[in-house]
DNA sequence: CTTGAACCTCTAGTCACTAGAGGAATTAGG
DNA sequence: CCTAATTCCTCTAGTGACTAGAGGTTCAAG
């Protein structure tokens, strides 16, 4: 259980070995012992936090949020007003994303579906994005584009 | 209409007049002439294209998407595959940004409401973080954690 | 001609990582 | 005990799409 790898830690929480060391270098993360040569070793508390850490960020938190929530529960005895404020924000956030996200898919839904499929001077797809008239009102969406992961 | 300011442009395109010069840095939009004095002067074809590229990222494409989309749209009689394959990508994207937005939702409403505002040691919220065993299995969200100006 | 707003370039910072160079430590097998 | 393969180390720089700020110049109105 104790004594793991960096590899290992990777393997059993799911970060990879790249994002383990950034959340040190960045304190997420405690600084773990190291091996005779140099090497990190860590304990099973690590693991654990960075369960938290990879579960919070699957569901969108910034670090800085993570952070805080860790803090509290380090403190069982305190008011989770504070935690529950956090949560809140999040799903709001996550609500407003999926909003403007559901607005852009109907436009492009519209986009793709009256496309002739013919030459560009007649393609809806690029009449639209030309022609912001055409458009129902959509003004912000959720950000990041293509890729991800 | 012509010999537009940079915050004229602006005004009339609502990007800002930093992300515009940055448009230019990376070669999205062509480089104005300029005044006597060094400053930018732009033209109604300037003005046309930076609402493209609005438009665009108001739907949620990469600059590099957008790029390509632009230099199809210079040429009418090309076919338009491209441009339909490059939004049906982009739709894609979207759904999946929003399937995955609604698990984290819902995921996020449970904590919320099942949170009773008592101490930490008590709080779903806190408790939900940390015992992944508790979730609906959820992977990849939509990303981006909090801030989207 | 003076004032003040808008403009200029340049660098660095954001967020959460990811990639790669160049080398050292560990582990398994023989 | 020796070797080879794998894993580990630090460090720097890059990603996307901007945003912020310093320090200076030009423009337009009065
Ligand atoms: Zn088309
Ligand atoms: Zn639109
Ligand atoms: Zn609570
Ligand atoms: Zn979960």
């Amino acid at each position: 259980m104790s004594d793991m790898s960096i590899g290992r830690l990777s393997a059993l929480s799911g970060v990879k070995v790249p994002t383990i060391r950034y959340y040190e270098s960045i304190d997420m993360l405690d600084a773990p012992p190291r091996s005779p040569g140099g090497q990190r070793r860590y304990g099973p508390g690590h693991l654990e936090r960075l369960r938290f850490i990879r579960h919070g960020r699957e569901l969108g938190f910034g670090l800085d949020d993570l952070r805080a929530l860790q803090d509290l529960s380090a403190r069982p005895d305190q008011s989770c007003d504070e935690a529950d404020r956090i949560a809140r924000r999040q799903l709001q956030d996550v609500e407003r994303r999926i909003a403007g996200l559901e607005a852009v898919r109907a436009e492009l839904l519209r986009m793709v579906e009256r496309c002739s499929h013919g030459v560009v001077d007649e393609c809806r797809v690029i009449q639209t994005l030309s022609e912001h008239a055409l458009c129902v009102h959509h003004d912000q969406a959720g950000q990041t584009p293509s890729k991800a992961g």
